[in-house]
DNA sequence: TGAAATGTTGGGGCG
DNA sequence: ACGCCCCAACATTTC
C-alpha cells in the first residue's frame, strides 16, 4: 500500500519531546523534505508505574499534539506495548529508513533504546538538556558531583544560540496508518496541558514573575514559581527555549535584584540538568544512596507514621497542607517539597526512598532524576547533599514561608478559623479557644505525631551512629 | 535551599 | 554617679 514512498519515510519517535517548536528530533526527521511518521508508544511498563494524574497529563498533551499535527496535514500514530517490539514492528510495517528520537538519559530509557537500536536504524538527537551530560566534566574528565562547579561549567560553555526552529505549516503527505486512540482522561487542573499553553505560561513568567523569583519562589502563599515543571518533564516545553528566555531576562533586567532573580531561575533549570547528569553517570542512585557510608541508617519510623504523612495527618499544619495539596492536585510547591521531605526523613526517621516512591506515585511532574536528586539531597545521602544536621523545623518554616497562614488554611479547612498566631502551632491554642472554634486538637485536627525537638535529637544520633 | 546552643554586647532599670 | 543585673539583639559555633 505504501511501497512507492517507503525509502523517503522517517519515523519521529516521540518520547519526552511532545512538542513541535524547537524539536531537533522532528527537525532532523524532516530533513530534506522527507515524509515523517510521528509515533508515540504507550509503554505498558512506564504507564503501570505512573501516577494516575501524570498519565492523564500525558494523554492530554498527546491529544493536543494530535490536533496540531492534523492541522498541518499530518497525524499522530499511537501504539501500545513494549517499544522494543513495537518500534521495530512499525519500521517493518512502514519500511521507514530511519527512526529519530530525542536521547533520554534514564537507565530504563537507555536500555530500551539499546534494545531498539539493535534491530533498526535509530538515530539519537540531543535536546532533553541544553548540554549532553557527557559534555560537562571536570578537567580530568570526571562528572561533577557538586552543583556549583557543575553550574559554572554549564554557564562557561557556549550556549547553543541557533534560532528557534518552527515546524512547517504543512507536513509532507504520509500514508494513512492505523492508530490507537489516546485515552480521554481529563487533564489535571493547574498545568499547561498543551504546547501553546506552555509557551504562553513561559512568556508570562519571564515577563514579570521571574524578576521577583528570588524572594517569591519560597512563599507558599504566593504564586511565585513558574509552574513549568510538568511541561519540562514531558518536553512539551523545550528546555533550551526556557534557558534562552532566562538568559534574555538576565540580560535585560531593569535592576540588580531583578537580574539576580532571573539568574536564580536559570540555576533551577541547571539543577534539572545536574540531576539528569548524576543519573546518567551514576544510575545506581535509583536503588541506593550515592554516599556509601549512609546506606545503612537505622530507620525507625512506623508504617502508621508513613501513612499519616501520606494522608496529611502529622499534626504539623504546613506539612499536612502540602501533602494534601499533592494528593489533590498532583503538584506541590518546591519549598513545601523540602519541608515534607525533611519531616519524613528527619522527624519521622523514615527511609527517604519511601518518600521518593510516594512522590513518583503522585506528582504530575514526577521525573526519576529530579525526584531522586531532591530526596537524596534532603536526606543528606546524595551528591552535594544537605548536611545531615540540617533539619527543618516545620513550625519555623511555616511561619517564614506562609506568614499569612493562607496556604495552610487553603488545604486544611478544619483550621480555617484558627487565628494567625496559632495557625502553625494549633496545639498551643487554649482549650477554650479550641472549643469556641469547634476545632479540638486531637479530634478535629491531630496532635503533633512527634515532638520536633525530640525527633531531631533521635535523628542526629541515628545519622551519627548509623546501623 | 537550617536551627539550636552558646557567646558577646550594650542599653536601661534599679539600688 | 556607679556597679550590678537583666535581657534583647546580634554574632558565632555546633549539630
Amino acid at each position: 500500500m505504501i511501497d512507492q514512498v517507503t525509502s523517503e519515510i522517517n519515523i519521529w519517535w516521540i518520547r519526552r519531546d511532545i512538542r513541535l517548536t524547537d524539536n531537533p528530533a522532528l527537525q532532523r526527521a524532516l530533513d530534506g523534505g522527507r515524509a515523517v511518521l510521528p509515533v508515540f508508544i504507550l509503554d505498558d511498563t512506564l504507564l503501570s508505574a505512573s501516577a494516575p494524574k501524570r498519565k492523564a497529563y500525558l494523554y492530554a498533551v498527546l491529544r493536543g499534539l494530535m490536533i496540531e499535527l492534523e492541522r498541518r496535514g499530518s497525524k499522530l500514530i499511537v501504539r501500545s506495548g513494549n517499544p522494543c517490539h513495537e518500534i521495530p514492528k512499525f519500521v517493518h510495517e512502514t519500511g521507514a529508513r530511519a527512526v529519530y528520537a530525542m536521547e533520554d538519559y534514564s537507565p530504563y530509557s537507555r536500555q530500551r533504546d539499546e534494545c531498539v537500536r539493535r534491530q533498526v536504524n535509530l538515530q539519537w538527537v540531543g535536546g532533553q538538556t541544553v548540554f549532553h551530560p557527557s559534555l560537562i566534566q571536570t578537567v580530568d574528565g570526571r562528572p561533577y558531583t557538586v552543583f556549583t562547579p557543575f553550574s559554572r561549567a554549564w554557564k562557561a560553555l557556549p550556549f547553543p544560540n541557533q534560532a528557534l526552529w518552527e515546524p512547517p505549516d504543512q507536513f509532507p503527505k504520509i500514508p494513512n496508518i492505523i492508530s490507537n486512540p489516546v485515552p480521554l482522561d481529563p487533564p489535571p487542573a493547574g498545568f499547561p496541558a498543551s504546547e501553546v499553553r506552555s509557551l504562553e505560561r513561559l512568556q508570562l513568567f519571564v515577563s514579570e514573575t521571574i524578576y521577583r523569583y528570588q524572594e517569591d519562589r519560597n512563599r507558599l502563599d504566593i504564586d511565585g514559581t513558574s509552574r513549568l515543571s510538568a511541561p519540562l518533564r514531558f518536553g512539551v516545553l523545550s528546555p533550551r527555549l526556557a534557558a534562552l528566555e532566562a538568559l534574555r531576562a538576565i540580560n535585560t533586567a531593569p535592576d540588580e535584584p531583578s537580574r539576580r532573580s532571573a539568574e536564580t531561575w536559570l540555576n533551577e533549570l541547571i539543577w534539572r540538568e545536574f540531576y539528569q547528569s548524576i543519573l546518567y553517570h551514576f544510575p545506581h542512585v535509583l536503588t541506593q544512596a550515592f554516599n556509601p557510608s549512609l546506606r545503612s541508617i537505622n530507620w525507625q519510623g512506623s508504617a502508621d507514621e508513613l501513612q499519616a504523612w501520606k494522608e496529611g495527618r502529622t499534626g504539623y499544619p504546613v506539612v499536612d497542607a502540602a501533602m494534601r495539596q499533592l494528593a489533590a492536585t498532583g503538584w506541590m510547591h518546591n519549598r513545601a517539597r523540602m519541608i515534607v521531605a525533611s519531616f519524613l526523613v528527619k522527624d519521622l526517621l523514615i527511609n527517604w526512598q519511601e518518600g521518593e516512591r510516594w512522590f513518583m506515585q503522585n506528582l504530575v511532574d514526577g521525573d526519576p532524576s529530579a525526584n531522586n536528586g531532591g530526596w537524596q539531597w534532603t536526606a543528606g545521602v546524595g551528591t552535594d547533599a544537605a548536611p545531615y544536621f540540617r533539619i527543618f523545623n516545620p513550625v519555623l518554616q511555616g511561619k517564614k514561608f506562609d506568614p499569612s497562614g493562607n496556604y495552610v488554611r487553603s488545604w486544611l479547612p478544619e483550621l480555617m478559623h484558627v487565628p494567625d498566631e496559632y495557625i502553625h502551632t494549633p496545639w498551643w491554642m487554649p482549650l477554650s479557644l479550641q472549643q469556641s472554634l469547634g476545632c479540638i486538637i486531637g479530634m478535629n485536627y491531630p496532635l503533633p505525631l512527634v515532638d520536633h525537638a525530640t525527633a531531631r535529637e533521635r535523628t542526629l544520633i541515628a545519622y551519627r551512629v548509623r546501623a
